[in-house]
Order: structure tokens, then C-alpha cells, then sequence
DNA sequence: GTCTATAGTCCGATAGAC
DNA sequence: GTCTATCGGACTATAGAC
């Protein structure tokens, strides 16, 4: 990250990150399959965070409330670390590759969030929708939690969007 | 197209692609910025096609509804290579940098779709959401579009797909 | 069209931890 | 004795500079 905010990702080598790390090229590619992944580490913890939430959201929880939870339950443990956040998601912005593997792991964690929801027993189309839903809210959360830079309350912000997508699809 | 379909996406090289095309290596990479790239051709006259429906919209419609317009917009000029369509996607499907590269694609759409609804006098989020949401609809919609080996209306499935979303937002 | 940097793979060798 | 971490070198394809 060092590095990335430094030159910027295109513009850092493999070769000069494993040699600030003191390592080779080789051992970088052992941990990581590719020069992007590296700022993604932390993604598969977050995503079974996030399954588990919604497994144990409370049963009479509307599965758009059950599938929030979940987005809840990330958000809270990001809150921790506010500056990290700024600072790795500047990175990826001002990169497209980066905003491509970003794209990818919340898709991924769609689909998780919708598997999750089938285990309560919801059924498909629903899950998955409920699922992307809750991913939209999540990002819209996200982007205006990162943008303030005082301590706005993360858990906040989702609920204020998930509030505002409700009043947008409301029918006629 | 073929290529990618005969042997795999990665599998494929792009001197193999300009050696079938009969050109030079060096002349792919002048029309297309990456092996990628070629894909996603049409991705921007799509996009402008889609900008124009959800501007040309009914002033009375309500921000979801003319961000849908927006896709049926789309809809309609892929209904009529679906064969094609069921092609390319799995092509799409079967590689996880093509599966990158398609969602940036759709978030450049919905990006495109929130300054239109903005053009329009809905202001922010708003704008952005219903954008989102007009997305996830279409993704929805083509899923089930692509793996139905029929006719199936296209229209109808982004109609059915927004029923579901609306039922599955509908708070208490 | 030529030339080159860099990402990423495949082969294998080595060494410490348990 | 197996598991896991490191390292080395050769190699190919993408993609950018000129």
C-alpha cells in the first residue's frame, strides 16, 4: 500500500514490492495469484463474516432485513479502521484494474449473501435480488463513508440507504 | 469469437487472433486496447442507445421507471441476435477476467444511466440508486434471457424482474 | 513495424517446523 | 517424514514506447 499510493499501481513493479518486503518476486507470487489481489486480502474473512450474519439475523427477519444484516456486520468491523479504508480505496479508484477485481468480490459476495439467504429458506428469484439489493446499499453506504472524513456512523449510513432505495422502487 | 470458443479465452493468444484475422499482432492492439477489449465492442454505442431511452422517457415516469426504459432500450436491440447473445456469454462466463471486465462495463452503464436520470431533475442519490437498481433488474432479466433455450420476451423478463424487486424492497 | 518491460507460469532445489 | 516457506532461472504473452 505503501507503494500503490506512492506511484501509484501501474506504476509499481512486483519486483519493487518484494524487494520492500525483502523477499523475491517469486514468494510475492507464491501468496498472491496477481499484483491486484494483494489489497484483497482480507476478502474472504469479511465475506464468511458476512454469510454468518445473515444465517443468524433473526427468523422472522424479511430477507431484505436479514441480507442488511449481513452488509451490517462488515461495515461494523470496517468502522475500526476508517483511514485504512480512505486510503485503500483512493488506491483502487484511481486505478480501472483495481475497480475490476473490486467489482468482482462484491459480486462474489452476492452471491455468498444470496446462498445464505437460501439456507433460510428463501426462495430464488428473491434471494438473489434481496441479495444485490443489499450490495447496493452497501456501496452507496460505503462511498459517502469514506468521503466524510469526520466519524460518521457507518451503520447509519446503510440504514439511511436502504431508507432511500425503499422510497425510490416504491410503486405508483 | 471463434477462437475464444474453440479453445478458451485464455487459451487463446493474440497472435492467433491476427493471424485468423490476417492482420498483424500490433494492428489488434491499435483497434483494441486489450485482448479483452474485443468483447466489448459494441458496449458504447449500447450505452448511448440506453442514455437516449431513459432521457426521451415520459416526464411524468418516475426515476425507476425511466431507468428502465433505459435497459428495455437495450433489451430490445439484443433480442434480435440472441443466439449470438447465449454465445458470447458463455465465452463471458467460463473466464474470470471477462466476468472483470463485464461488470465494469455495467457500472459504466449505470453510471451513464445516473447523470441521464440527473439530466432529468432527479437529484442525488436518488439518482445513482435508481440507476443501480434498473441494473440489477437487467442482469436479472438477462440471466434467465441467455439460459432459456426459447423465445422467451426479453421485455417481459425485466418486467417480471422489477415486479420481484419491488416485492422484495416493500418494507412492513 | 521493432523493441522492450513486466506479469505471471513451470520446472525444480532447499531448508526449517512440527 | 510431511508440510510449508523460501528462492532461482528459464520461459511466454501482453501491452506500451517509439
Amino acid at each position: 500500500m505503501e507503494l500503490y499510493s506512492e506511484r501509484g499501481f501501474e506504476q509499481t513493479t512486483v519486483a519493487e514490492i518484494a524487494e520492500r518486503a525483502g523477499l523475491t518476486e517469486r514468494t510475492f507470487f507464491r501468496h498472491f495469484a496477481d499484483k491486484r489481489e494483494v489489497l484483497f486480502a482480507g476478502a474472504d474473512a469479511l465475506q464468511e463474516l458476512v454469510v454468518s450474519a445473515v444465517a443468524g439475523a433473526p427468523e422472522s427477519a424479511a430477507p431484505i432485513d436479514a441480507a442488511v444484516a449481513g452488509v451490517q456486520a462488515a461495515a461494523a468491523l470496517l468502522q475500526e479502521g476508517h483511514e485504512y479504508s480512505r486510503l485503500r480505496q483512493a488506491i483502487i479508484i484511481a486505478s480501472a484494474e483495481l475497480r475490476e477485481r473490486e467489482l468482482i468480490k462484491l459480486a462474489s459476495l452476492a452471491s455468498a449473501i444470496a446462498g445464505a439467504l437460501r439456507g433460510r429458506g428463501v426462495p430464488e428469484p428473491a434471494a438473489g435480488i434481496a441479495a444485490e439489493v443489499a450490495i447496493a446499499v452497501f456501496r452507496s453506504a460505503f462511498e459517502r463513508w469514506v468521503a466524510d472524513t469526520g466519524q460518521e456512523d457507518f451503520a447509519q449510513l446503510i440504514r439511511d440507504s436502504l431508507e432511500q432505495l425503499k422510497a425510490v422502487t416504491a410503486g405508483e
